[in-house]
RNA sequence: GGGCCCGUGGUCUAGGGGUUAUGACGUCGCUUUUACAAAGCGAAGAUCGCAGGUUCAAUUCCUGCCGGGCCCA
């Protein structure tokens, strides 16, 4: 016994920055700690980390979230696996596109495409950078050595290459399709996409005129797509008009080039109390009409072109944008006699997700991965994965549920991937490069090793170089993919598909993919479709599937209600003596909320303890100060007292004079480690996190460690090497919630870093286990009862906790303690 | 309109057909026992959202309602 090796009276956020630092500042060390070895022969586990998009400050709900798949891939490393903990960055999109129009104040088309990607890329990067140092704040333990970007030509090559593979196998196919289109922005958009919004809208009674001369009512809010009008229903059983079944209409406004009436005839879709109950359908207003369309098989009519104005078959509108054709539509019915009625109707309005846009239905030619027919084999692939939590997976369950057309995957933008093919001058035929080449078609030729293949049978004629002379001049096609195309390749691009044969097939299926709900219907979707088309295999093992980070009162954060707070207000609150405070913007009145330290460890701590995956959480400092950090401060000063304690030559194999109340804390200590162990390999964070605080802050320092005290202080053998060996394992079990705590502790008592633990740390055979075991666990009631009664008893005596007692009975089941618990309470 | 989640002391939370209903924070009281007052121990504090139903027994299961949230249409 001698001074405590631990200094420090508690764990301080300066000392945690300072452990970070060295931790992160010598790269060989970090990589030979944290870095991906296929070859080490253990059991590959590939986290397929959420690559997030770099936009300014990074959200503390994903921080939050971020740092429990730390907590899996270090767990999973202290289980003896080789982890993979990929750091990607994903760059692609319309987001970077936006911010640069933004800071330059021109829109994106304006510019040349070749010197808009180049402002492009700048931006993103400092983004990128600030990203990775908060990455690192919080304790990831991402192999940084290989981190990607979804925007790299070795990505991007990797999504080209599944692009043409799939085109091959005819799960990719191009169509002219009714496309959900935004045309501020002048892109396609998948049904992902698209928001709703409540708006005003008129809704507009129409009079029509059949041939025969009566007069029918129709109800729109959309009167500049009469002339798109493909036909009229009424529903089955609407008695009121079957008689206008078969006949004619007369289309109320003038059109150019098209017939001049429709025909009338009865679908079930129509809702007979709406309006007058008769409907026009026209290409497109909405996904019914498209509907309507199709099942009737009706020619649909391209009134509204890529630019968001009326074509000529719209006649006198004809080049006017879509809200100045409806105004003048109105005028034109209105002095024509036509308009019975304008109502102000709420209506949910159809928008871009990303630029608030309304959108069209237009007829384009995309790009599409066929989707719809591979849904039933989906659900049984999904099957095999494991979710967490189980109820999860209902989410994608709903979402495929909906799904009724193919995923169109070209947009018209440019910071994206592009679309790897290039076409013949005749149109027949097709060019695209080898696997592995990033290419882009709009301004170079096809690489060395591309093929030429039959555009309609998908064959393959021959090489590029023979046949080039015979395709005439050869056009690159300039549209892109959906950013989802590259970020649902993740998986595959850090198992090593394409570029490390030998891992993937160890590898993939991928380990675990951890992701927040609310992306499960796009980029969890999408990834499990991509390996269902590819390889007939679900994406994963498991899918952990968080919730969302919520203020204080349990709404969503946003910038519009005031209520967000910033990640590394929270990491960096208490560093250099400074405190954190947030104003925050309740639902009644601004609150501020105050705390004194935080940081990293006690952050994670809080994140693991506090709410089980898959319930949203609430994110309010001050309680994460007050649950969270008193634990860190009891665990340190666990870990100071048994410091000043020798080290015991031999943590492996206990001595053979352990007193009754060793066994019975190891029989409690090796229960609570087997909890943790199997939580651990459940990926069950907070069973792990609840069982380790409360035998470490509990029963373990409250109880043994007062029990025991007089005999550590008399350099009692076994006393000291439970209390080492106890300390030691649960810092190990504790590592991967709190990294930087324990590797500063474990590596200041025992030499090294729990960091660095790679097996589970259990007990020597028979210890703490078998019959007697299971009988001292059953005392730990009575244990606990017995010393809060002498305390309670000398409180209310009004004596100190040393004072001397008399005549107090040990219970019988306890009289094997007799001894320690008449030393600690000093019973005479 | 649909799916899912949630409603338990002042606040947050665990549990789950029969319990004395778990723990944390806060409050109050007591205590500086050779780790810890940024601590320990103890106490007070709950008709488990409301209304029905099933049951010998409901906080727990079922139905409906009310309130909050997320996603979708």
């Amino acid at each position: 016994m001698g001074k405590p090796i631990i200094e420090n009276k508690r764990w301080t956020i300066d000392l945690e920055k300072k452990i970070q630092q060295e931790h992160y500042s010598d790269s060989d060390e970090y990589s030979k700690r944290y870095g991906f070895n296929p070859d080490s022969g253990k059991e590959i586990f590939v986290v397929d980390t959420p690559p997030p998009y770099p936009s300014g400050t990074w959200h503390i709900g994903a921080v939050a979230q971020y740092s429990m798949i730390d907590v899996i891939a270090r767990s999973q490393r202290l289980l003896g696996k080789e982890v993979y903990f990929p750091w990607g960055v994903d760059r692609n999109g319309i987001n970077i596109e936006f911010t640069v129009e933004k800071i330059t104040g021109r829109k994106m088309k304006t510019y040349d495409r070749a010197e808009f990607l180049i402002l492009c890329k700048e931006t993103i990067d400092e983004y990128t950078r600030a990203m990775r140092e908060t990455a690192a704040r919080v304790g990831l333990s991402c192999d940084f050595d290989r981190e990607y970007f979804t925007d790299s030509p070795e990505f991007r090559a990797i999504s080209q290459s599944i692009f043409v593979d799939l085109f091959k196998r005819g799960d990719i196919i191009e169509d002219m399709r009714p496309n959900i289109y935004d045309p501020v922005e002048g892109t396609t958009i998948a049904d992902a996409e698209v928001q709703r919004l409540q708006r005003m809208t008129r809704l507009i009674d129409v009079r029509w005129t059949t041939e025969d001369g009566e007069e029918i009512t129709i109800s729109t809010t959309r009167p500049e797509l009469i002339c798109a009008c493909g036909i009229i229903i009424v529903h089955p059983d609407d008695e009121r008009y079957s008689h206008l079944v078969g006949q004619r209409v007369l289309l109320p406004v003038q059109i150019n080039g098209r017939s001049e009436s429709v025909v009338i005839t009865t679908h079930s879709s129509v809702k007979s109390d709406f309006g007058s109950g008769i409907l026009m359908v026209c290409s497109f207003g909405d996904q019914n009409d498209v509907t309507v369309f199709r099942e009737l098989g009706l020619k649909p009519f391209q009134v509204i072109d890529l630019d968001g104005n009326m074509t000529s078959i719209a006649g006198p509108y004809a080049g006017l944008s879509v809200s100045e054709a409806r105004e003048k539509v109105i005028e034109d019915l209105q002095n024509d006699n036509r308009i019975l009625q304008i109502v102000d109707k709420e209506q949910e309005v159809p928008v871009s997700e990303r630029g608030k846009n309304p959108v069209e239905i237009i007829l384009l030619k995309e790009w599409y991965v066929r989707q719809t027919h591979i849904q039933g084999r989906m659900r049984e692939l999904i099957d095999e994965i494991e979710f967490h939590p189980p109820r999860n997976r209902q989410f994608l369950l709903d979402w495929m549920d909906n799904i009724t057309i193919d995923w169109p995957i070209s947009r018209r933008r440019w910071y994206h991937t592009e679309v790897p093919i290039w076409y013949s001058d005749d149109g027949l035929k097709i060019v695209v490069p080898p696997s592995g080449t990033y290419v882009q078609p709009w301004h170079e030729s096809p690489p060395e090793g591309s093929r030429v293949l039959d555009r309609e049978t998908r064959e393959d004629l021959g090489g590029w170089r023979e046949m080039e002379s015979d395709l005439g001049k050869v056009i690159g096609e300039e549209k892109v993919f959906d950013t989802w195309m590259d970020s649902s390749n993740s998986n595959l691009f850090v198992s090593g598909y394409l570029n490390d044969p030998s891992t993937f097939k160890n590898a993939f299926p991928t380990g675990i993919r951890p992701q927040g709900k609310e992306i499960v219907r796009t980029w969890l979707y999408y990834t499990l479709l991509k390996s269902a088309l590819l390889f007939d295999k679900p994406a994963f093992k498991h899918i952990w599937i968080d919730g969302l980070g919520m203020d204080p009162w349990g709404r969503k954060m946003s910038k519009s209600l005031g209520n967000g707070i910033d990640a590394d207000s929270v990491l960096e609150c208490g560093a250099g003596g400074r405190t954190g405070s947030w104003k925050i913007r309740g639902p009644d009145k601004s609150v501020n909320l105050k705390a004194n330290k935080i940081g990293s460890e006690c952050f994670r701590l809080w994140k693991a303890c506090d709410a089980q995956v898959g319930d949203d959480f609430h994110i309010n400092p001050e309680e994460i100060e007050k649950k969270y950090f008193g634990v860190l401060t009891k665990m340190f000063n666990v870990c100071r007292f048994a410091s000043q304690f020798e080290v015991p030559q031999d943590l492996d194999s206990a001595p053979d004079n352990l007193a009754a109340e060793d066994y019975w804390i190891l029989a409690e200590f090796r229960e609570m480690m087997n909890q943790v162990h199997s939580s651990w390999e459940k990926i069950d964070i907070y069973t792990a996190a609840q069982s380790i605080k409360n035998f470490s802050t509990g029963v373990f320092p409250s109880h043994w460690l007062e029990m025991s005290k007089s005999r550590l202080y008399d350099d009692d053998e076994a006393a000291n090497w439970t209390l080492h060996r106890i300390v030691r394992d649960i810092l190990d079990a504790f590592t991967p919630i709190c990294p930087f705590f324990t590797h500063h502790l474990s590596t200041a008592i025992y030499g090294r870093s729990a960091t660095d633990s790679d097996s589970f740390p259990t007990l020597p055979d028979g210890l703490g286990e078998g019959q007697k075991a299971v009988i001292w666990c059953s005392r730990t009631d009575l244990i606990m009862e017995f010393n809060s009664s002498i305390w309670k008893m000398k409180k209310d005596a009004g004596i100190s906790l040393n004072s001397p007692i008399e005549r107090v009975d040990i219970p019988n089941e306890l009289l094997e303690l007799a001894d320690s618990l008449r030393r600690m309470h000093r019973i005479s």
